[in-house]
DNA sequence: TGATATATTGAATATAAATTCAATATATCA
DNA sequence: TGATATATTGAATTTATATTCAATATATCA
């Protein structure tokens, strides 16, 4: 015996989250299929050839990564939604965070970056796809019953709420894409212009 | 001689021009790196050697994509600019043809997506890179300044006017992103949601 | 019709990247 | 310390795709 299983496993483990954050880097700048395995393996710091001790292909890195991101979205939406407030509010409180999140988290940015690549390709694996498919419209379903909720509250205007739930998401998608390739510090953005959208009492 | 010159030059341009129509449709799904030679030649239905007598490499016909779909929207910007219409109604009516262009042009979604996925890319072209560089920003440019004359008019609500053009394009490209990989034929989307965030009066 | 220019094909070749692998290093524990 | 398992490297090989090219087809006009 060398090691023990249970220390080899965290070292592993602890490897590979590595390999993933340097190969998280390199897809969101170049794509899944731009990426050379070199091109992870100097961000990493090894050999390309240790990589294939910790991941088939980078194929694999990628479905991993799409997974932890679509968690973390859903993650998010649910803690909206199990918030202490009214459904006005929790609009109100998630829109002010996300805003805040796409100005200073660049993980953030990057987790959208991916699943907006993810969900726009057919290039990437089959079992990326199937993740989207299975998990990517979560947030969207939990918007969409808290703006029903809003308005039955009377705190959310009027309109199909599936719809106002695609407005909700998209803008905020769509702000973090163009934010993650501006650094735009000149301008602050006002959470509450975009919460207009939604709410009657501004 | 064999054939006129002008002659010549008509076909091989419609020639060339079936060759980037194959390619945009191939791009927009895979994206330029997944993108082979020889799935745009089979989508032109040529052979791919004789695609090289058009295009000397697929950078080549991404650059010319780009060029067409950043002056699509430049223009697009500019006729909403010289418009017969005060501010406030040019917002108006800019959003519900662009919202309205988003639920019925495909091309319109695939020009989106493309230009997304050169902006968010640094595996492509640099001649592609000058060109988003360099002709971005007109669009944001052209309704920063509708939205100044708006909140002078009284039309449009206060706050940073870069500000405001940024939420008019993010939202309008977050909702053609998602509409693109969403055939979401169950949603009609109502353009007056997205207006509320600028227009003081709805 | 024949001369000429261009179009077209698909196989041959070149190039780039993925993947494997033999050699070597390192860590752990008996 | 030596036995053993795993880590690590970079060169060798394989595989995939880009690119070239020789051969052939087609269109135009004198």
């Amino acid at each position: 015996m060398a090691r023990s299983k249970e220390q080899n496993e965290r070292m592993r483990e602890s490897r590979k989250e590595k390999i993933r954050n340097a190969a998280l880097l390199q897809f969101v700048k170049q794509g899944l299929f731009a990426t050379r395995i070199q091109d992870i393996a100097a961000e990493a710091g090894i050999a390309q050839g240790l990589l294939y001790h910790y991941y088939p292909s980078k194929e694999e890195i990628f479905v991993d990564l799409i997974n932890e991101a679509l968690d973390k979205t859903i993650a998010a939406s649910y803690s909206v939604r199990d918030m202490e407030a009214g459904p006005g509010e929790k609009i109100r409180f998630a829109l002010e965070r996300l805003v805040d999140t796409i100005e200073n988290s660049q993980t953030f940015l990057d987790t959208c970056r991916l699943i907006t690549q993810a969900t726009n390709s057919t290039a990437i694996p089959m079992e990326a796809q199937d993740l989207i498919r299975e998990k990517r419209n979560i947030p969207y379903q939990v918007i969409e019953q808290i703006m029903a909720a809003g308005q039955k509250e009377g705190s959310v205007v009027a309109g199909d709420p599936k719809m106002l739930s695609i407005f909700f998401w998209t803008s905020i998608n769509g702000l973090a894409i163009y934010y993650s390739t501006n650094n735009n510090r000149d301008v602050t953005l006002d959470y509450r212009v975009i919460a207009s959208m939604f709410l009657t009492e501004n």
